[in-house]
DNA sequence: TTAATAAAAGATTTTTTTGTCTTTTATTTT
DNA sequence: AAAATAAAAGACAAAAAAATCTTTTATTAA
């Protein structure tokens, strides 16, 4: 479903909405260690999400990485989808170029009934949301 | 979700399903062009579903692949897990290492939801029946 | 204002996946 | 029995994804 790349995306943003802030921010170090994560390659995932403004970002001394009140706005389908691309959510499972309501492959229902609960909840639950849920439920990420 | 491989995995049984039969056995040459597939990557991929018996395959003039009527009592579920590896529908959706509905993720209720429901049709729909609804129909495959 | 810090950027390497080609083996038709 | 056919097997190549390392830039604290 998601790429490597897209899961240590996911679970970084869940890392910052739950233990960063403007004002205590976390370094590519720190996330790594926490979410036992390859340290470079998370990075380079963190770089792009703060290119996209995703994510927030500040240089230097007591720099780091934190999602700004704007950025728990935001959801993980926007995450999702800078990293593994716009098509996530309604490609085809079996990869067939046309595939939809009128002209299903034969999974489409099924595949689609279901990957549409998923899509649903990213789509309209905001990150800040999330991770009110994540510490009230204990959550690991 | 599925890799590629897996992909052409499912496509190709159900057009031996559809297509093919004791008396009337495919080669990679016409799965591979009707289903617009990499022939001698779709070779390999039939030979390992041959070696684990979900596909039936006979040499020389006049061999080819097709489904024996106990190959047609299988389901996807054994196809998929045969390219893909036993945990396709078991393992976290972010990769976490435990993840159950005792320990869950942040996606894991709604992941759960969306594969289990196409889960349950791979492992209890036998690709002989799977097959006449597709003729019936007239899905893409 | 200098040294230290941490992200940004760029280049490179490793691993995995996908795709191709060649040789061998089994089977069948002539 | 010989020639032709088609899968099986093995080796190889290309592309993509994952992971690493180095250099540069911005910022801040001493």
């Amino acid at each position: 479903m998601f790429s490597q790349a897209c899961k240590y995306a996911i679970r970084a943003v869940l890392y910052l909405a739950v233990h960063a802030s403007e004002g205590k921010k976390a370094g590519v170090k720190e996330v790594s260690a926490a979410l036992d994560v390859p340290k470079y390659f998370l990075a380079k995932i963190l770089q792009q999400l703060s290119r996209n403004h995703l994510i927030s970002s500040t240089k230097g001394p007591s720099g780091g990485f934190y999602l700004s009140e704007q950025n728990r706005e935001a959801t993980l389908k926007e995450v999702v989808e800078c990293i593994d691309g716009p098509d996530v959510f309604n490609s085809c499972i079996l990869g067939l170029p046309v595939c939809s309501s009128e002209n299903p492959c034969p999974l489409h229902v099924q595949a689609f009934a279901y990957r549409e609960g998923l899509h649903y909840q990213l789509k309209h639950q905001a990150i800040g949301d999330l991770a009110k849920r994540i510490e009230r439920e204990e959550q690991k990420i």
